[in-house]
DNA sequence: CTTCATGCAAATAATTTGCAGTAAG
DNA sequence: CTTACTGCAAATTATTTGCATGAAG
């Protein structure tokens, strides 16, 4: 994604463009998932003066224009990921690395609703633990 | 579940038999999903003296012990329920109530671990978000 | 210029830890 | 008796808030 685009997310929004902002999206986009501290310390080569504060303010602002998601992960950091094609989330419990799975779940959130009479399913978080092929090679 | 299965729960992992132990499960078990605090009020009735640090303590140990099991949310207040029979989380914006609903996914761990090369995938964890049948009723 | 975002510091939550005393096996 | 668990208080970590200043539109 271009910068461009970016500022188009932003502006669409209604948001203002900020150079804190820019930098919290391009840095998602770089990495896949980041911490608020990942991100933080991310940005502050390019934006020095920036706060912690201002991070958390602006990925709460970010996820409720929907630009950034957050993901759940059975570690206590929570992570950020700015929205991209549906995935589920895989997760390695040996050395604790989170990795998207594109696949689309759009039959399987209908068979769910459709079955359990729930009105209606926007969005859908999967996160799968296992262990990752370069962990299991590892251990042999 | 008795008390005398869930004492059989905690010897076969070769954890002491207390009665802060016993009531957490069975706190557990009359309400689906707790927060650490729904838990500590509701078992101060049976066993005053409980501390919340015990509580923490003893999730962290049922949780280990894979007796519990933690259920991430939207909201920032951590969720707990004891381990049953597979199932998927449907959450509501509107209400904010978290059910369950029994589902066999075996099917869906198998394909995601076969399409995306992971060695292993041995747990699941899927939460829905959309609208309940109550609260899209209340709108209309 | 008006509104919204930033950065600081302080406040609040949420969770963890250390340790002396206590109960379980 | 020995080991693990409890409860207290203090420490740590994570997140939020208030407010004066500064930047964006």
């Amino acid at each position: 994604m271009s910068k461009a685009i970016l500022i188009e997310m932003l502006k669409e929004k209604q948001l203002k463009i900020t150079p804190q902002r820019i930098a919290i999206m391009e840095e998602l986009e770089k990495n896949g998932h980041l911490t608020v501290d990942d991100i933080f310390n991310g940005i502050k080569l390019r934006v020095p003066s920036v706060s912690l504060a201002t991070v958390y303010k602006n990925i709460l602002a970010l996820q409720n224009a929907n630009i950034l998601k957050s993901v759940k992960t059975p570690t206590h950091k929570q992570k950020y990921e700015i929205n991209t094609s549906p995935h589920v989330h895989l997760f390695c419990k040996i050395c604790e690395n989170l990795e998207d799975f594109e696949i689309n779940i759009n039959n399987f959130k209908e068979y769910c609703k459709k079955e359990s009479g729930y009105h209606c399913i926007d969005e859908a978080s999967i996160l799968l633990t296992g262990i990752c092929k370069r962990c299991s090679n590892t251990r042999k």
